[in-house]
DNA sequence: TGTACATCAGTGAACGCGCGTTCACTGATGTAC
DNA sequence: TGTACATCAGTGAACGCGCGTTCACTGATGTAC
């Protein structure tokens, strides 16, 4: 029973173990070989599962990006702000921390989401089709969410709305890249953390300035921990 | 003449035939062997020049950081605004665009320069010596430099200054990975380049918000392309 | 319930590749006298 | 100006590695009758 000659689950075995050593090495570190090597088969066995390696990867990457869905839901489903205006931005804050999360805990298989497909879907010129753009589906898709309601719930100038989308997942992905595989690695996570909200708030800061000069309050819309408040202790 | 056994100039031959082909192919198609090859020579006489595979590729990241550098100089030049607040806030505008220019024109160089140092270096913990956060010098110190210009100038509150840095890096370095390498390498260089233009308003427009609500002015300070202004042809 | 047979899921050997690195060696160069 | 010699900068062969992929094959499984 313990070496049985059908596996039985061989394509999971081998996507299971994919996963686990993209988790320490990246993309890189996958090979059909070694994959075989540590499920107990013989090292072809997996051209019965899979047509090639890329199918492999790819079959990670998927694994990959359903982690990082879930990190995301995660943050957003622990927002418990009542109130509509607050309640849109901290989920749009914390979508971007639930990110960076997956990142972090993941470093290799966050690259290999972003590595399965080398070749750019040059075919379809992506922008024109909003629900496919690029190689990114459901992330993409959460944070068009998350600001549509900044624009609903009146923080976000519908004006400021377009490409709002490649601002908040441009400064997302680069702290995420920048402190796990970048020169800010090094960063002690307090320090980064801690700087991850301030970035975050400067996006925030910016969302409300497109409102705040047009209609009068008493307090302008910013970030909690913008200069106004004082409060940088 | 034309075959002679030495060379001459072999390491800087390497180091030229190694730039063109990580220009293409980034820092993984880098191999000694290849190398020799190209420079039309035997594959160890690289060892008389480098000690190892890793000590060329660190070679070929220096050229990168001078390449990344030169074009970060070349936006900042070309700056002719001479109003002191509208100059500063341009100058930061133009290095973020000087990043993005040269990971657009040489994605695999780009690659090589944040590729080259993989072990963190650990040992000091970075930060604490502001004249060397990790391992990207220069570029890090043109960009704080720009910030405390917009401090000095009156649009960057002090209060928003710490971390300031890591906002404009991310953003500028998720978005050059992002339409690099990543999901978003498809999109059309006008649709591209005008979604700099964005993100990059949406960083100013957030610090002008740092010191707007504290001097009544006519005009809030905010991006040229901001809803203000209503310009959205 | 028993059996023949198609099909599925493995095996071991082999091909061909390119790599990094080291070894003992040799051709060229330049300098001291 | 000529020569001996140390040193520098190449060479060719070899070691050992791991990889992706294909080939012909075999053991196990399940289904039709």
């Amino acid at each position: 029973m313990t070496t049985r000659y059908h596996h039985g689950n061989l394509r999971t075995a081998l996507v299971d173990a994919a996963v686990e050593v993209a988790s320490e090495k990246g993309p890189d570190g996958l090979a059909v070989r070694d994959l075989a090597r540590r499920v107990g088969v013989s090292h072809n066995a997996a051209y019965r599962h899979f047509s090639d390696r890329d199918a492999l990867v790819e079959e990670v990457a998927q694994r990959g990006m359903q982690g990082l869905l879930a990190a995301m839901h995660a943050r957003l489903d622990a927002v418990t702000e009542t109130d509509p205006v607050e309640r849109a931005r901290c989920r749009l804050q914390e979508l971007g921390k639930g990110y960076v999360d997956y990142a972090l805990a993941e470093p290799g298989l966050f690259r290999v989401v972003f590595t399965a497909y080398p070749e750019p879907p040059s075919a379809a010129p992506s922008g024109s089709d909003p629900d496919d753009p690029g190689a990114a589906p459901d992330p993409y898709q959460l944070l068009g969410a998350a600001l549509d309601d900044l624009v609903d719930v009146g923080f976000l100038h519908p004006d400021a709305r377009p490409d709002a989308e490649m601002t908040c997942w441009s400064v997302v992905h680069g702290f995420a890249v920048l402190t796990t595989e970048g020169p800010l690695r090094a960063v002690p996570a307090p320090e980064r953390d801690a700087a991850l909200d301030r970035v975050l708030a400067t996006i925030d800061r910016s969302y409300g300035a497109t409102t705040a000069p047009r209609r009068p309050r008493d307090e302008p819309a910013m970030a909690t921990d913008g200069p106004t408040r004082g409060a940088s202790g």
